[in-house]
DNA sequence: TTGAAAGCGCTACCAG
DNA sequence: CTGGTAGCGCTTTCAA
């Protein structure tokens, strides 16, 4: 090999190099390219040292920029656990979303999953490894004490889907009203045994607000959700399918099903299928979420309507100002929902 | 505000801090909490310094510590398009799979998608920033020039799902014998008219290699899929919806139909309905991938099934070998793919 | 065994 | 307008 460098190895190129090339010194170099104004350059000058950079394919070393700004230009994007992005379509849009708002505003996006079962407070490590300037959380557990102690640390992070801790700054769901509604219509209707299957066992937020409003519209229609007609599913397909079976099973007076979101619907369809209930005309079934795929199933699926790309664009918009410095006029986003009656609902039978 | 440090004020403790309230030196503390062995450092000195750096939640500062290593530990997950993301529900399995492997040895996963447009090479600004060690690349296009250079210039990157250039580094599904067994067995089943929604408008290696396979089962067996009988799909229900009504419209005599993937079988199950075909009575549907939801609809869906969390852990674990200097055995892995036979086929009518 | 010092590549602050 | 210089926090080598 010759003793000089091959054009080949990228990676290597250091603002000396381009400073050289352009006959400037480092700083110079480093005024150019930043579009800082520290110092009065030439055009003629400022055009040799971008001529340079462009022809050596010049980037500055992002670790050492990270290291002298105190800043990585970074966000994270925590998940409750890696499963749940592999069953729930809802996440990949959102997931969509934050990242082309955070990349037209040059952030980079980082993955991160709540590391489990340490003692250690799990996220005190990410935020104090510097990696990363902000933090988006997805579904966090509602009353992780970690979580708790982050947002009062004023930590740059914007919560989805949950937990409303007064200090937290969060873009959420608010279903209440459009399940209301729903149930509302479905009562019309003359349904009067209805179902629910859960967007996930007891105790995370998001899923148990949506079957609270459901009993909550029955009680005031004198109906009520007894215990075998709320069954658990578990963010999947599968798991809706097996929450359908057992809710057939113990409550087969059931007429209205309200899947906790359009994952689990696809479940309790297919369930409905094999138990041969004709779904709507045996079995309404209600999705949340309307995913990009609800309407083009048979029957389309009638579903609650959330803007999962405004979520995602939402949340990140107010990460955005955290990390510069402004108070969003709005700290907690509540979007609404809207019920889209398709074809998997029907008149009681 | 008092002159001491708030203790509520994270992310700015150093391992000067550390040394200090261990009373040691800050290069003792780097020994100790990097397991280096650098040194002999007594058993209780490294006790003080761990219960030290422990008590101030302690964590290096990731910036300083890819300068001075010249390693970032972070890897990069090359998007196509962010829309993509949005209506496939594999390439969020993938994902998961591809986390939890990085993960477990210490790396961090960062979303990049292809930068468009821009007239510089994209992939050089990512691989010049030295923001990452390796990209996994997702469905990049198969003749990019840009891409072929970055695969020559040795960066280590896997690439999924297409590209079979020489010299790269792939894992692949290798789908065709399992497609032309499906033929097989449907023409055996009375099928003569077949038609195919593809996984994308042509061009799309996956895609294109899907189509042909079948075209090449069928000639077999003296059978031809017409133009008419070829629709385009773009990945999602919507897009397989649409293409399933032209085909239902220019070639209605169909009664098998491959879809190009789960989702936009999703679709192709929504027209028949719409259009009064039962499934499987009158029409077959075939979906490729096997999703998390494919058994549990109804009619479960018959496809073929490929192993989208293996696919991502072989592709991560390849790059990983590529980072630790390793040479892959297999540098370029194809997956196997089964049929697997549920309730969306049966005879021909 | 431990402490001091150099240097990764960048930016910002000076004096020229 | 430009060139030296300091220092971000870490690791590693070398001297004590």
């Amino acid at each position: 090999m010759l003793a000089g460098k091959k054009g080949s190895e990228v990676g290597k190129i250091t603002s000396h190099d381009v400073a050289r090339a352009a006959g400037v010194s480092r700083a110079t170099v480093s005024i150019v390219l930043s579009g800082s104004d520290a110092a009065v350059i030439s055009a003629e000058t400022r055009e040799r040292v971008r001529k340079a950079a462009q022809e050596l394919g010049y980037q500055p070393n992002s670790a050492a920029r990270m290291l002298k700004n105190g800043a990585t230009r970074t966000i994270g994007l925590l998940i409750s656990g890696s499963n749940l992005l592999k069953v729930d379509a809802f996440i990949p849009v959102l997931f969509g979303a934050v990242c082309d708002v955070m990349r037209a505003r040059g952030y980079h996006v980082l993955i991160e999953t709540r590391p489990e079962g340490t003692g250690a407070n799990p996220y005190r490590d990410l935020v104090q490894s510097q990696r990363i300037d902000g933090l988006l959380i997805l579904n966090g557990p509602s009353h992780d004490p970690y979580l708790i102690e982050l947002i009062e640390s004023g930590f740059p992070a914007v919560l989805l889907g949950n937990v409303r801790h007064p200090k937290s700054h969060s873009v959420h769901i608010r279903g209440r009203p459009a399940l209301m509604a729903a149930v509302d219509r479905l009562v019309a209707a003359g349904h009067r045994h209805f179902g629910v299957v859960t967007l996930s066992p007891l105790g995370l937020e998001a899923a148990d607000r949506r079957v609270q409003a459901v009993a909550d519209a029955l009680a005031a229609h004198g109906l009520t959700l007894g215990p075998q007609a709320i069954q658990s599913g578990n963010f999947s397909a599968e798991s809706g399918q097996a929450a359908m079976r057992r809710l057939l099973a113990e409550a087969p007076e059931t007429t209205a099903v309200f899947a906790g979101n359009d994952t689990v619907a696809l479940g309790v369809l297919g369930a409905c299928g094999e138990a041969g209930r004709i779904v709507p005309r045996d079995i309404s079934v209600i999705g949340f979420d309307d995913l990009p795929f609800a309407a083009h199933l048979w029957p389309p699926l009638t579903t609650i309507q959330v803007d999962a790309s405004r979520q995602g664009t939402e949340a990140a918009k107010m990460l955005l100002q955290l990390l510069d410095g402004e108070t969003p006029a709005v700290p907690q986003i509540a979007l609404t929902a809207e019920p889209v009656w398709r074809g998997s609902d029907g008149p009681a039978p």
